[in-house]
Formats: structure tokens, C-alpha cells, sequence
DNA sequence: GACCTCATTTTTTTT
DNA sequence: AAATGAGGTC
């Protein structure tokens, strides 16, 4: 993905138009860490050191490795490098950790204890498999029964804790000693904290016989077994780490241990370590992002180098006098001052309204105001602290009649439609294998086939007693069987062995068999409007197969989150949360539901994370900023949330939505609703 | 026992 | 958007 926007000053080989500052960090040799501000030129300067090690000192360009968070990080790196360099000198390793982490564990699955072939993961099917452990304590007894919805958070709560434990390279075994040393150094207080931590610690072992056993691989063991083998075994990590000159890292604020550990074990050799980040920017400490890393970088390198950039290229200074002012509320980040040769440009403007609705309305009209004015759709972004808030204002924007983009890389990949298609797939890949049992449970009855739970459950004990697949077990209980359930099933099952051993079909063509044949987007198809959307879903899927042969690859993408290639998005609004906006700009930014109730959350115990983010949002902006709040969401009240107070008041003024306000109409409608009556009786 | 529909609810954030 | 729960029908 290319910058439509670029920096002032971007440089078309990579070094010309840097900062002197900029040129003496990408020119700089050994570790080297760059503290770089919001809009210093942070992924600019990486990619100049990037090119710096390729034309000045002559590195071959795929002995050099760069790695990022997200593929879309990825992907704009690696455009601007091309620009600079042509697209043939351009480095082959450029991608994010979880992507090279499959590359190094797909070369040698035994490290994980896994067989070639296996399956990645993703965080849906890690929590089922939390689900389904948790449901045979309780069954067994051994947990008291918690109504859905505790149920549901508690299996959540489990997962990621026990994805934190990996990522902070603990194995299971260690699990339960580890994890009384944390409750016991972090002073836990909560006591469902710590009850959601031991119980974490107990299922991680049986969660990670689980994955082995079903060949799978979940997104932190991509990285983890490659570290925790080149950390055992000093031949294994020399085989990889001589492969590289060079290690460069983007975003490193939000490294956790685990990917730190796995960078120094590829850089130790030569100690070409060159990391950009900024600690005011981490905002993925759910994550296991660890800011002690970047800000104790020079303790693990003495050798190295900390570089600073403090001058700001992007926005006005109306907008970098509210980042400050929200960022200083966080004691623990390091003294940075960032400042501005442009001038103070547009206040923020501060916008309330009534309710969430008037909200998006208002917003939708701003932004045709702007374009009317000459504004191209592209300059502005909307931005949200929850995915949830996007709908609303997508549909405010259909209705104006506004093209938008929807910035989202992993959606697509995560709805039911595509999964299941997928699932269709993978059964019929390997029937017999009980890696693709959750694939057979997901499409079995789909469209109904009268298999529910009693008879799926009897199928599960079937092949368990038989030690088969569930796919398996169906083919042995189905040939005893002659009712009308049956004979469907038998059909089913008929029809996804056949495309399995079907020979040449492409990947495309056999899911097209697979959905057609066994009714599934006929089920769609009968739905009408609501299908729809799914059934266009379906479309695409079968377009993006075509570019892939091997199906792992097309697994694998599908788990990772691959961004959709080759789409343009020019000339559109662009709609994404503020941890999606991070590393990209836009001319106007309007940042949606600032408001006490909503933002900062409440669920995060790090309320310096929140800060940040709000530092991170504000200045994705160039010239204009937007912020609104409402005085009524989800028929709750409301008020403007701490960061609107914290902003200087010169560099704010109340912003373009006054009329739409005092709207009676909408006033009436949303007093009326039975939530707010109760909710206004408390205030 | 399976399955439909309708209503309710609840969301961090990403790989 | 998706997952759940209730209540009714086949």
C-alpha cells in the first residue's frame, strides 16, 4: 500500500531530503535505537536505513531482515522501498513477526512438536478450544457452572492470559510457578485477576497438548518454539541467524519479550540492530507489549546508540499543543519535546451532540461540506475507539451518498461465510485427520442436515472410542443408519470425499464445488436481502483463491489476516479504529465518541495506555482535527470524556455542529426509549 | 430431538 | 456481527 500523503520532504532514493538527524540514524552502524516523536519521520527513516545498508555499504538485499506488526505496516514498507531501490532490489524478508515466524516454523514444525502440514490458528479458534476445556471441567465437576455470559468472559479472560504467558516465553510447564512469582510481585488485588491467572496457568498445558495433538499451531507459537530453539540450540540458531546482515524492526515500543528475544537471537552475531519507536505511542499492552524494552534498549546493548527526532513534519501546531497536553498526563514515558516549524494552523474543533445517531449524521455532513469544498474524500479519516462505532456511521454515509473504506485487513477473513467456505475445504483436504474435526463441526449441519448437539456429541464419543476423525465416525454411523437424516448426511459426506480426491481442480473450483453441491449457498441464496452480502463474500473468496495453489498458503493467509491485495482506495473516506490508524496520517481526522462512558475505557487497568492512544489519534492529523462526544449513547447519558478538558484552550474551539443539535425531533425520540427513563432517573 | 424465529446482548484494541 | 436464550413447531 502506497503513501498517498507522503511527509513534505520524502525522499525518492531514500536518503535525499532527510533531516540531518534523520540521515545520521539511518547512516548509523551497529544498535541503534531511534526515539522518534509522532510525524518525525519514523517508518521514513527505517526505510532509509534500509537503503543506507543496501547502496552505501553494500549488503545484499535479502540478507536483510525488516519486521513489523501489521501487514499493513509491511506492505507500505515494502512499497517505499521499492520506490527508492526498484522493485528488484527490494528486500525479499520484509513482513510481520507472526509472517516470518511461519516461515521459520513451516521450514522445521518438529520444534514445535508439530507435523508438516499443520493448521495456524487464530484467536476464535484458540478461545474454542479454551471453551471446550473449560466445559469438561465443568462437566467433570470440578468448576462451579457460571451462567453464558461469565462463562463466555471467563473463557476469554483465559485465553489471552495464557497467550500473554507464551508471549512472555513461559512454556507450560513453568506455568503454575510463574505465574505465582507474577501474582505474588504484581500485588494482585482483584481477586477474579487472580483467579483467572491460576486457572490460565492450570489449562495451559492441556491447551498446548490440545494444539499438538490436533496439529496446530496458535499465532503465538509461530514465534515462540523458533525463539525458545535458537535460545536451546546454538546450531539451530545459527542457521538462521547467518542468513542476515542486518535486522531492522519497526513500532518496537510494542514489542513484547518474546519478539525481542527473537530479534536479539538474529542480531546477536553482528549486532546490526536497528529499531525505531516511540514509547508514547504503545498501545498494546493487552497484547503483552512490553515499553521496558525500547526504554531499556541501551542496557542490553551498551555498544549502541539512542537517537532522538523532535521535529514534527505533520501536523500544525494547534494539534501538537493538544498531543502534548494529553501526553503529559503520563509520568512514565520518556522527555521528549516535540515541535513544529509550521504555523499554529485550524483550533481543534470540539463538536457535541445529542445522541449517537446526530452524531453520525453530523460527521457524514461535515465531510460533504469539506469535499463540496474542494477537500479530496481520501484527506479525511474517521477514527473510533471500538469497532462497534463504525456501523453507524457507515450507514449515515451510504445514505449521504459518500464513498468510504472501511480499514480493516483481518474482517473479511473472520466472517462466518469465509470460515466456513474454508472449513468445506479442509475437510475435504483431510477427512480422516482430526485436524479438521472443528472444521466438521463447524459446516456439518450447515445448511441443516439434522445433525445437532445430542448427535454431534455421539459422534464425538464415537470417534473417540474408535480413535478416528469425526468426519470418520460420521462415514461408520451413517452406514447403519437408513432415515432421512441420514441419507442427507450421506450426501454430504459423499460429496466432500469426492471433491477431496478430486486431482486437479484449483483451489478455486473445488470450493465452488464444495459450496454449491452441498447446498450451502443455496442456504444463503434463500435467505434473500440478508444472504446477500454473504454470497458476495463467497464470490470474493473464490476470486482470491485463485492466486494461490498450495492450501496451506491460503490457510495460512486466511489466519494471518492478510490485507486484500491490489485495492485502491483513492478517492474515499477512510473509516478504522485508533490502534488500525497508527503509522498513517490524513489531512482531516474527525475522532468519533470521546466520551467519558466509552473512552477512555474503563476495562483497561492501564488508563496511561488510554492516554496514549489519544495521543496516537490526534496526531494522525495534518491541519484539522475533529473531536465529538454525545450526551446520550446507547441510551445512556453521557459527557465529554478527560482528554477534551486537558486540551489547552487556545488550541480548541467548539466545533460545526450547533444546528443539528437542537434537533426536537430526534431530542423526543431518544428521552423516550424505557433505557433512558431508567437511566435518567439515576441522574 | 432438531430446528426455527425472535429478541437480547455485548463488544476493546491485532496477529 | 455474532453469540446466546426462550419458546414454539415439526
Amino acid at each position: 500500500m502506497e503513501t498517498r500523503f507522503p511527509s513534505p520532504a520524502v525522499a525518492d532514493d531514500g536518503l535525499a531530503g532527510l533531516t540531518p538527524a534523520q540521515r545520521e540514524a539511518a547512516g548509523q552502524a551497529g544498535a541503534v535505537v531511534v526515539l522518534a516523536g509522532a510525524g518525525t519521520g519514523k517508518t521514513r527513516t527505517l526505510v532509509a536505513g534500509i537503503v543506507d545498508r543496501i547502496v552505501r555499504r553494500g549488503m545484499a538485499p535479502h540478507r536483510i531482515l525488516a519486521v513489523t506488526f501489521t501487514n499493513k505496516a509491511a506492505a507500505e514498507m515494502k512499497s517505499r522501498i521499492a520506490t527508492a531501490l526498484g522493485a528488484e532490489r527490494a528486500p525479499y524478508w520484509v513482513g510481520t513477526f507472526h509472517a516470518h515466524g511461519r516461515r521459520q516454523l513451516r521450514t522445521d514444525p518438529d520444534i514445535a512438536g508439530l507435523r508438516p502440514g499443520f493448521d495456524i490458528c487464530d484467536a476464535e479458534d484458540s478461545r474454542r478450544i479454551v471453551r471446550r476445556l473449560l466445559e469438561k471441567a465443568r462437566d467433570a465437576g470440578i468448576m462451579e457452572d457460571d451462567d453464558g455470559e461469565t462463562f463466555r468472559r471467563r473463557v476469554k479472560s483465559i485465553a489471552t492470559r495464557i497467550a500473554m504467558l507464551k508471549e512472555d516465553m513461559i512454556l507450560p510447564e513453568q506455568a503454575i510457578i510463574s505465574t505465582e512469582g507474577l501474582i505474588a510481585s504484581r500485588k494482585l488485588a482483584d481477586p477474579d485477576d487472580i483467579m483467572a491467572w491460576r486457572d490460565a496457568a492450570a489449562l495451559y498445558p492441556a491447551y498446548q497438548a490440545m494444539l499438538r495433538e490436533a496439529n496446530m499451531a496458535d499465532f503465538t507459537d509461530l514465534l515462540l518454539w523458533p525463539t525458545v530453539t535458537m535460545l536451546r540450540d546454538e546450531t539451530y540458531r545459527q542457521d538462521w541467524a547467518a542468513r542476515f546482515d542486518a535486522v531492522l524492526a519497526d513500532e518496537f515500543q510494542d514489542v513484547n519479550r518474546l519478539q525481542f528475544l527473537w530479534l536479539r537471537a538474529l542480531a546477536r552475531d553482528h549486532g546490526e540492530l536497528f529499531v525505531v519507536g516511540d514509547d508514547a505511542q504503545s498501545i498494546y499492552g493487552w497484547r503483552g507489549a512490553n515499553v521496558a524494552i525500547i526504554r531499556n534498549f541501551l542496557r542490553e546493548f551498551p555498544d549502541g546508540r539512542m537517537i532522538a527526532l523532535e521535529e514534527n513534519f505533520r501536523s500544525t501546531g494547534h494539534i501538537l499543543a493538544a498531543a502534548n497536553a494529553v501526553i503529559a498526563g503520563d509520568s512514565s514515558r520518556l522527555e521528549k519535546t516535540l515541535y513544529t516549524a509550521s504555523g499554529e494552523g485550524a483550533p481543534l474543533e470540539i463538536v457535541s451532540w445529542t445522541g449517537s445517531l446526530e452524531e453520525a449524521q453530523g460527521i457524514a455532513a461535515e465531510i460533504g461540506r469539506r469535499a463540496a469544498e474542494g477537500v479530496p474524500y481520501e484527506e479525511m479519516a474517521i477514527l473510533y475507539r471500538y469497532n462497534f462505532l463504525s456501523r453507524i456511521v457507515e450507514e449515515q454515509l451510504l445514505r449521504s451518498k459518500i464513498p468510504y473504506e472501511l480499514v480493516n485487513d483481518t474482517a473479511f477473513w473472520q466472517r462466518a461465510v469465509i470460515r466456513d467456505a474454508l472449513a468445506l475445504l479442509r475437510l475435504s483436504c483431510c477427512p480422516d485427520e482430526r485436524q479438521s474435526d472443528d472444521a466438521f463441526r463447524r459446516v456439518v449441519n450447515q445448511p441443516a442436515r439434522g445433525i445437532g448437539a445430542k448427535t454431534l456429541a455421539r459422534l464425538e464419543q464415537l470417534a473417540d472410542e474408535e480413535a478416528v476423525s469425526l468426519f470418520r465416525a460420521a462415514e461408520m454411523s451413517v452406514a447403519r443408519a437408513n432415515g432421512k437424516a441420514a441419507r442427507r448426511l450421506q450426501a454430504f459426506l459423499a460429496l466432500v470425499r469426492s471433491v477431496g480426491q478430486s486431482e486437479d481442480p484449483s483451489l478455486s473450483e473445488r470450493i465452488g464445488r464444495l459450496v454449491e453441491e452441498s447446498g450451502y449457498a443455496d442456504m444463503h441464496r434463500a435467505a434473500g436481502e440478508e444472504g446477500r452480502a454473504a454470497l458476495e463474500n463467497l464470490h470474493e473468496l473464490l476470486e482470491l483463491a485463485r492466486d494461490f495453489t498450495v492450501v496451506e498458503d491460503l490457510f495460512d493467509h486466511a489466519a494471518l489476516g492478510s490485507a486484500k491485495h491490489g485495492e485502491d482506495a483513492l478517492g474515499r473516506v477512510k473509516l478504522m479504529t485508533i490502534h488500525g490508524s497508527k503509522g498513517l496520517e490524513f489531512g482531516h481526522v474527525f475522532l468519533l465518541g470521546w466520551e467519558d462512558t466509552l473512552f477512555p475505557s474503563r476495562a483497561n487497568p492501564d488508563q496511561d495506555e488510554e492516554r496514549r492512544l489519544a495521543y496516537v489519534a490526534l496526531t494522525r492529523g495534518r491541519r484539522r482535527v475533529a473531536i465529538s462526544w454525545c450526551a446520550w449513547r446507547n441510551g445512556r447519558p453521557a459527557g465529554a470524556n478527560s482528554f477534551i478538558d486537558e486540551i489547552p484552550a487556545q488550541a480548541k474551539r467548539d466545533g460545526w455542529a450547533r444546528e443539528v443539535r437542537r434537533n426536537p425531533r430526534f431530542v423526543k425520540r431518544q428521552a423516550g426509549s424505557l433505557a433512558d427513563q431508567i437511566a435518567a432517573m439515576g441522574f
